[in-house]
DNA sequence: CTAATTTGTGTCATTTTGCCACATTTAATA
DNA sequence: TATTAAATGTGGCAAAATGACACAAATTAG
């Protein structure tokens, strides 16, 4: 679907004034990055609309799906943005009238939005980006250094990071970041990251152990000075 | 607003294909009792459409306060429900049919609903419902022993039984469900019942008094033997 | 062969938790 | 009025979890 069937048909085949958002999260040179588009001169999440004819679970597993080319990664329900006056073609405008591209005040995507915001936790080398025909380009950036963003977009991804660090602490998804198989100090060290602070090493270790939801496989074979560390993957039911 | 000036003008002024809807929460004979309205010979949970002109976060306030009479009311989002499937009218029509209400197949609202569910810890004996004009009663059913509901409410309703047995455990909250003034036993009870298991009342109170959120009044005088407990309150900034 | 580095694991003091005891206060009862 | 039963506040202690550190093992660099 190009642009401009994309803004013929979109009033019939998506439910109006509805987008969902993904922040996707990967996890690289020790940094916790996201998956940015960009249009213009800045920067906005991956997104979609959902289908009339598909549920909002479905719309979500689709449009992150379509953007990253995984076929069963992990996301969750981050939050709804809602403001009155969320909108995002009037920033748009002028970019697109300058590609030739323009559309009438009454438009179907020219309204309100609200927004049903995902996180997802990705391995960014089994990630494949796809650009639709909308936007100019993609780049992972560190979550701490986010560039220029569309309307919102900014506060969602900081709302997906303080997420994060809660989540982590209940739950057990940050395996999710790293390849399927990985070592203890690589956990180790994304924790911390996510967290911001120190953990102590020996505690750490012991506390995943313990949870019983890792097998330990043949030591990993390192060209770094130093013990080589075990590896590990998530058992298997 | 009656029932048919909604009828006509809700296309204008909601949101399409959005709803909001209230999971409201009391507390009443050491159970969990959640408020429900009656259409027809099922119930469903309190809710409302989002103005064009409001945030989703002021369409969630006005909804519960319109319908509770309270003035700051405790609220939380809870989940997205969005199956593709998901539509009220359907069910109702044969009911409003017995009443002389009917719409067409094109009405705005006879169309497919994503809800946003929020629920609500409030204090029963503060709480004073206020029925629209749709519903013809209104009344606190334990959340164990659910009546007959529309749609999936039911699983709404469940989903925020859940979630606070889940919340209660990270955050301060269970006071909203208390008169401003409680005792310890009384609260020790209230998580009990919220837990579903026994808690020792000895480490309880300890915990509880640890947070240092509470403030102690003078003691609650009694007509029941045994000792009279003191009266807390949250503290004030 | 030695030094430096990384990883796995052990130890131990401190804190938190789970469980029970006991004293105090109050209405009910004899 | 004295006794009993019940509810409440608080203390104590063993067990478990946590935090901080130590040390041995494994590995590369020199």
């Amino acid at each position: 679907m190009d642009f401009k069937e994309f803004l013929e048909k979109g009033k019939d085949l998506f439910l109006p004034n509805l987008s969902v958002d993904m922040v996707i999260i990967g996890y690289e040179n020790n940094e916790l990055k996201c998956l940015l588009l960009q249009i213009g001169d800045k920067w906005l999440l991956p997104g979609g609309f959902i289908f009339r004819t598909e549920s909002v679970e479905e719309a979500t597993l689709r449009i992150l799906s379509e953007r990253t080319g995984l076929v069963d990664p992990h996301f969750k329900f981050l939050a709804v943005f809602g403001n009155s006056n969320r909108k995002f073609t009037e920033e748009w405008k002028p970019f697109f009238k300058e590609q030739g591209v323009s559309w009438g005040e009454d438009a179907w995507f020219n309204d309100r939005f609200v927004t049903l915001s995902y996180y997802s936790l990705v391995d960014i080398d089994k990630t494949k980006p796809v650009l639709s025909d909308m936007d100019t380009g993609f780049a992972w950036f560190k979550m701490d250094a986010l560039p220029e963003m569309w309307m919102d977009h900014r506060d969602i991804v900081h709302a997906a990071k303080n997420r994060l660090r809660e989540d982590v602490q209940q739950e057990h998804l940050t395996y999710n970041l790293l390849p399927e198989e990985f070592t203890m100090p690589q956990l180790h060290q994304l924790h911390q990251t996510i967290l911001g602070e120190e953990l102590d090493r020996s505690r750490f270790q012991k506390k995943m152990l313990s949870l019983d939801i890792f097998e330990r496989l043949p030591k990993l074979k390192k060209d770094t000075p130093g013990r080589n560390p075990y590896r590990y993957r998530i058992k298997r039911a």
